[in-house]
DNA sequence: CCCTATGTGTTAATTTTTTAACATTGTGCT
DNA sequence: AGCACAATGTTAAAAAATTAACACATAGGG
């Protein structure tokens, strides 16, 4: 399992904010978390962070700056790939498929067109494969 | 925010079990966590589950099997949403590409038709909507 | 019937998480 | 310099989560 699964509830709720916003003071963390905890809870559990590992803090001007130490894209395939194993039985398709169906989700032509693009070139490779799985079969 | 975020950690790796396999028992939901808790413990927290109204259980023969109260397709996307807003910049279909990235992940020419059936739907519904506002401005 | 295996229920101790209170530090302004 | 402000550091209390230990129930095999 990744590192992502041990956080507890408050550690998981100030990573999502921080990954959310790129980077984060113990202000932006509290601000972007409902039912907030105290400032002071934050703070204190921002430097559990660090000394976990999860983020790094820079100081810029008078207050610190954290920042995740995992990058945010290795970090969403972790989740994402997590999600398909416990929502869509490990089918990437079918978490696509639910979310091109999300309402309050208008995509515009050109990124469906991108999509298209996408999709062809996975047919491409498909038909590769096809071709080396014939010279398999050839093969034995 | 859903009621997922008030999950406790371990109660958060149960019902991730439980979603997935649809439903579980006690000794299943221990058989599928890494780092397990003891048995003792995933009987308690299992009843915990049950009475802050995330789970139900009946009875298979002896013992209990339990079942989620959010339906999977409803608990999906509200964790999908969540995902996209936290790493994808709430775009549904940045998170799309990186599952078409995905490796590990072959996906049939079949499915790849189905997804571009999707994709002409979607832009017929652009095609629409883009009626409707040009509508609009000629009203204003 | 009796024993064992496999379940659950209850309770209390332990550990971890979360919170609050107080101390300290540095900057900028008057 | 002296004050106010906005930060962080430290420590200890409080609450919640996690664990373990023990009690009880029932089915099945010998």
């Amino acid at each position: 399992m990744s590192k992502a699964s041990k956080l507890s509830r408050r550690e998981r709720q100030m990573m999502d904010v921080i990954y959310r916003l790129g980077e984060a003071s113990a202000k932006d963390v509290m601000e972007n978390i409902e039912d907030p905890p105290s400032y002071s809870s934050v703070r204190t559990l921002l430097r559990k962070l660090v000394e976990k590992g999860h983020v790094n803090h820079r100081e810029s001007g008078l207050k610190y700056v954290y920042y995740p130490l995992v990058e945010r894209k290795a970090a969403s395939k972790s989740a994402l790939s997590n999600l398909v194993k416990t929502f869509f039985s490990g089918s990437p398709l079918q978490a696509v498929n639910s979310l091109l169906d999300m309402d309050s989700n208008e995509i515009s032509d050109e990124e469906l067109e991108h999509l298209q693009a996408l999709i062809l070139e996975k047919k491409k490779e498909n038909k590769k494969r096809e071709k080396t799985t014939a010279k398999k079969k050839r093969g034995n």
